[in-house]
RNA sequence: GGGCGAAUGGCGGAACUGGUAGACGCGUUGGACUCAAAAUCCAAUAGUAGCAAUACUGUGAGAGUUCGAUUCUCUCUUUGCCCA
């Protein structure tokens, strides 16, 4: 008998599909569709075991839809335009696009290794031209629509990779990719009006029953509504300021008010312009970073005004106005009052500068002499120490009736506030989509034609330049429209942007005279699933969902807001790290474990330390190359295994062991598939098996029933599962009736998983790509003989194998009689009895 | 600090609407084959006691609802993620 040959197998149905053009798709409108999509990957060169997860699990699901007689749309193309591919090439020489397209290639490549069921003629790139001066087109469109502005702002400055970091990109206050500390710089930026919809992608949210709950909880407090109110604080002192207008959220708290704060780039500010103290004071604030989180660890400066503001509910007090370096000018009004006993970052900076603390909500467990010592009560509680607030519960009822008076009293607005920001998405970079505008010498924003676009990159450039290596481009920059002498916009857009439309452009990739063609997407759109990683679920999903909303906006012939109708979001591949003596890591193949101990391979003398199991990473060096794995045990063989340890939306543990059992396994299939073939070939057709019926009808149930659920790991436990039963039954049976006829169920059933080894197998059958997926009978689901359980007193003691449809009184007859049961049931009064039928029975005695 | 989730053998994990806890895989142990090893095959494998039949304990801890709880409710512990 011959062994599996994958590397056989594999290349001849790859071809096979290749050439027959199988998942090649088009429009079908007398079938339904089914649009499956994965999160599209950066063509880093090389892919990696989160690719072979994510794939895998939108191929099983592609071509079960297939076989369910869906028309489904499957496409991959690349998110190509970033910095990854402009540092290489600085580095190496080389043009980012010459870098980037070969990357493209080695990793079609290795993506086409893995048999999946992609239509290929659909790829797309958002760094070639074709794409992105359709993405320019929605730019402009925006542009006319006013959803798109330039505006100063601070923003992020990575020193390092000399660009502009979004908030979601500075982590620990630190770059994302550099690493380097954020600082704060003030640029002319382009940025997209999200938060005009930060109602409207709150509310979608609620019709997205098919998302994972915990991604529309990110999601929601991304946004981050919050109800409060807008109060005029009454300014007094040597400038001619005579009111400072605030946002809060606890204005229920204003008794504790102990201090006004402001961003330094509050209004006000221009009063300190000349001041040298201000200004060196501004200038250490912008060392600390501007996101939420660099803000509430960092440390609390203040720079005092001589301004008093006066408490509205309280005239007779008056305090004192600060700087203060957590305030933001972009949440709220760019003022904060403080209330340092139920504020924290208030709190820390009363105790700095000794500002009154005083308590003005007690927790419900405490005496109304409640006082806040060594940190800030923010919970919930009673109002004390506030005049006609006192006793209200904080912060529902506080909250809404300390409103009611202030509005009464013409001191404040009820207000609602969203933690949303507008999408920045300038970066001073050259890989990206151009920016289509252009400037004359006094700054005025001129679009760009749309008869002139793409504005394409200028090729041959010198990236070696500090800065933005556009800005150096003089003969690019200039541009002549209607006559005018105009110089280009140098920044290029956020890569965010490409993929939040990219999934439209897979509908009609070909499309020229716009992004997507109308047809194309009433038929495809929405994604019926979208499958990647959770690390996207605030901005890229969110980014997606604007971007649909921008397009449908004051446009009739588009009427798409939610993109992806289904999420679902995988986890992460892990692998052990190891470290040698001097603390360096190691390559997983650089050690050896012998028993339990770990140890060098070139030395194994030297003791290895062996370090928790974490996600995948280069700098950990704990990787497994996916190509080696295929090389060295199929594509089936890997794709069995990426599936099978855990569930799909948990991080996976990559073993080795594992790996070689699911090689073995498809080996092991193999031989009874060699075995099944002979005796259908040999051996004479006898009568029916009811018992392989039955077990065929019920495995086809559980593989349905969990693919529909994305329960792919017990997919693979059945697929085991169905072996042991086949190979036993083979052995002990001779060619029966129907053993061909279920045994081709089992193999469709295997397809998704292990496409190439299936098609194989179904071959020997003379069957090809006219496959559908196999029926099952509900009815038949339950078995003629079932085991049913006898308690007593709740207790487990017998299981009785007998007929299905065996009523109460005739069961209490058998439980009498059986030898585990009877001695319990002796002389003792039964109390009560509880049956279940067909499941179970309780008989409740006297103990 | 707030929100959401998780906790089941040596390990990864199963368990339909509350109804046989531990499917399936890994590992381990024993056996067959072999001069031997690898590979393969067979068997056992939650713990305790027992030759066994069987009994008791057992799904992070404690309570509650129920004839019956891994599943529902409450409190707590640990842990993960997100926000602060």
């Amino acid at each position: 008998m011959e062994r599996y040959n994958f590397k056989k197998v594999e290349e001849k149905w790859q071809k096979y599909w290749a050439d027959t053009n199988l998942f090649t798709t088009k429009i079908n409108k007398s079938k339904k569709k089914f649009y499956c999509l994965e999160m599209f990957p950066y063509p880093s060169g090389k892919i990696h075991m989160g690719h072979v997860r994510n794939y895998t699990i939108g191929d099983v699901l592609s071509r079960y839809k297939t076989l369910q007689g869906f028309n489904v749309l499957h496409p991959m193309g690349w998110d190509a335009f970033g910095m990854p591919a402009e540092n290489a090439a600085r580095d190496n020489k080389l043009d980012p696009k010459d870098w980037t397209n070969s990357n493209i290639e080695s990793m079609k490549n290795q993506l086409k290794r893995l048999g999946l069921s992609i239509d290929w003629e659909r790829e797309i790139s958002t760094c070639s031209e074709d794409y992105y001066k359709h993405q320019q087109m929605f730019f402009l469109e925006l542009l006319e629509k006013k959803l798109v502005y330039r505006k100063e702002n601070y923003v992020n400055w990575d020193p390092v990779d000399e660009t502009v970091l979004a908030n979601e990109q500075v982590i620990d206050g630190k770059g994302w990719r550099s690493g380097a500390i954020v600082e704060r710089k003030k640029l002319s930026q382009w940025f997209f009006n999200i938060s005009k919809f930060s109602q409207d992608l709150l509310d979608g949210l609620e019709q997205l029953q098919n998302w994972p709950n915990k991604v529309k909880t990110m999601q929601k407090n991304w946004i981050g509504k919050s109800y409060g109110c807008e109060i005029n604080f009454e300014i007094s002192g040597d400038l001619p300021v005579k009111s400072i207008k605030c946002f809060t959220t606890r204005p229920d708290t204003l008794f504790g008010f102990s201090f006004l704060a402001l961003s330094v780039d509050h209004e006000i500010s221009k009063y300190y312009k000349n001041d040298e103290k201000f200004l060196k004071f501004k200038a250490d604030c912008s060392k600390t970073g501007t996101t939420e989180e660099a803000i509430a660890v960092g440390e609390k400066i203040g720079f005092k005004t001589n301004l008093m503001a006066k408490n509205p509910l309280n005239p007779d007090q008056k305090v004192p106005v600060y700087f203060a370096n957590f305030v933001l000018m972009d949440y709220g009004f760019g003022a904060v009052f403080g209330c340092p006993a139920h504020d924290q970052r208030d709190f820390d900076f009363a105790k700095k500068y000794d500002l009154k603390i005083k308590t003005v909500v007690r927790p419900n467990n405490k005496g109304s002499d409640f006082e806040v010592e060594n940190e800030a009560y923010p919970g919930s509680g009673i109002i004390i120490n506030s005049n006609f607030l006192d006793g209200l519960e904080a912060p529902d009822e506080s909250v809404k009736k300390t409103i009611d008076i202030l509005e009464e009293k013409n001191l404040g607005k009820r207000q609602i506030n969203y933690r949303l920001k507008d999408w920045g998405v300038s970066r001073q970079r050259y890989w990206g989509c151009p920016i289509p505008v252009a400037y004359d010498e006094r700054g005025n924003v001129y679009p760009i034609p749309k008869s002139m676009l793409p504005v394409k990159l200028p090729e041959n450039i010198n990236l070696e330049v500090k800065g933005n290596p556009l800005d150096s481009q003089d003969n690019w920059k200039e541009v002549l429209i209607d006559g005018k002498k105009l110089k280009r916009e140098t920044d290029t857009l956020d890569t965010f942007v490409c993929s939040s439309w990219y999934y439209l452009r897979f509908c009609s990739p070909k499309e020229e005279s716009y992004g997507f063609n109308k047809d194309e997407i009433d038929y495809w759109m929405p994604v019926d699933q979208y499958i990647g990683g959770v690390e996207h679920a605030i901005l890229h999903l969110l980014y997606s969902r604007f971007f649909m909303r921008a397009i449908d906006y004051d446009n009739k012939n588009f009427n798409i807001k939610e993109p992806f109708k289904s999420l679902f979001t995988q986890g992460m591949v892990c692998h052990e790290t190891y470290k040698d003596k001097n603390n360096n890591w190691l390559r997983p193949d650089e050690v050896e474990k012998i028993g339990n101990d770990c140890v060098l391979k070139k030395n194994p003398t030297e003791k290895v330390i062996v370090g928790a199991s974490e996600s995948m990473s280069k700098s950990k060096k704990n990787v497994i190359d996916p190509e080696y794995i295929i090389e060295n045990y199929g594509a089936d063989s890997v794709r069995l295994f990426i599936l099978s340890d855990s569930p799909p939306e948990k991080d996976v543990q990559w073993s080795e062991q594992g790996m070689v059992s699911s090689f073995k396994f498809i080996q092991k299939l193999w031989l009874t598939h060699s075995e099944i073939k002979s005796k259908l070939n040999k051996e004479k057709k006898k009568e029916m098996n009811e018992e392989l019926n039955l077990f065929t009808n019920q495995i086809v149930a559980k593989i349905t029933d969990n693919l529909e659920k994305f329960n792919y790991n017990v997919i693979i436990a059945n697929m085991y599962k169905t072996y042991n039963f086949l190979n036993k039954f083979i052995r002990e049976n001779k060619n029966l009736a129907n053993l061909e006829e279920n045994y081709k169920k089992i193999l469709i059933c295997f397809s998704p998983v292990i496409p190439h080894f299936v098609n194989e197998c179904l071959n020997d059958f003379k069957i090809g790509s006219e496959i559908s997926w196999p029926k099952f009978n509900k009815s038949q689901l339950e078995r003629e003989n079932i085991n049913f359980v006898v308690q007593i007193n709740g207790k487990k003691r017998a299981i009785l194998n007998i007929n299905r449809g065996v009523e109460e009184k005739d069961l209490m007859e058998l439980v009498k009689t059986n030898k585990n049961t009877e001695k319990y049931l002796t002389k003792v009064k039964i109390n009560k009895i509880v049956f279940v039928p067909d499941r179970l029975i309780n008989i409740l005695i006297d103990e």
